[in-house]
DNA sequence: TCTTCGATTGTCT
DNA sequence: GACAATCGAAGAA
């Protein structure tokens, strides 16, 4: 998308965090690298919903790790794990109530030779089909915690993008939740957009 | 201070 | 399909 797209107000996200993963599908995120836009299509989210979801990092209560949950939502949340990888996260629902959305894969659109650049040698599929990839795909790392996401000065923000129909959307468990126990461990709350070329624009 | 472990990825078999 | 890499935060001592 040449132009840039209305950016999501924050107001967008003041919802609880299923809704927002689900409507979050298809919005674009835009990082801008030396003056260029990078960025794609939102194609998977999952939503991590306050300290009773054992599988949300807030279940640990108010830390540093996680006090930008607990903030304003629209704003990035973004922490380390594994030893190498970033995850970026949007913060969803009120203020004070530890919710956010993870992002975990987009469809690279703008950019691409910056994605290439961080991706070296990689097939473009999977350049962005992961969280910590699409993190090193775009150069985010901890320099956006808290950062909003309304504010392209700061350089990393989240645009209108295309409705994608329900019945492109896959919605299972959340992956990757290793000993977190049940219920949280099989709740839906991972949404995916399948099928790209049948909804994607020309 | 020390130990454990993770909202993952990439590599090797 | 199995598994090691890697480091900072959290929890225990």
């Amino acid at each position: 998308m040449k132009p840039s797209n209305p950016i999501l107000p924050l107001s967008f996200y003041a919802e609880p965090s299923q809704k927002i993963a689900r409507n979050v599908l298809g919005k674009r995120l835009v990082r801008t690298i030396n003056g260029k836009r990078v960025g794609g299509y939102i194609i998977e989210a999952e939503a991590y919903h306050g300290e009773s979801d054992l599988a949300c990092h807030a279940k640990a209560g108010r830390t540093k790790r996680t006090a930008a949950m607990y903030g304003p939502p629209g704003h990035a949340f973004i922490y380390f794990t594994y030893g190498n990888h970033w995850m970026l996260n949007f913060v969803t629902d009120v203020i004070d109530f530890p919710s956010a959305v993870l992002i975990r894969a987009i469809l690279p659109t703008e950019g691409l030779d910056e994605i290439a650049l961080r991706r070296a040698g990689r097939k473009q599929k999977i350049w962005t089909d992961g969280p910590g990839k699409l993190t090193k795909a775009l150069a985010i790392d901890k320099s956006f915690y808290g950062s909003p996401l309304n504010e392209p000065q700061n350089g990393l923000w989240v645009e209108e993008g295309i409705e994608i129909p329900n019945e492109f959307i896959q919605i299972g468990p959340r992956v990757g939740l290793g000993k977190t126990p049940e219920p949280w461990l099989s709740m839906p709350w991972r949404f995916l957009a399948v099928n790209p070329p049948e909804w994607l624009p020309e």
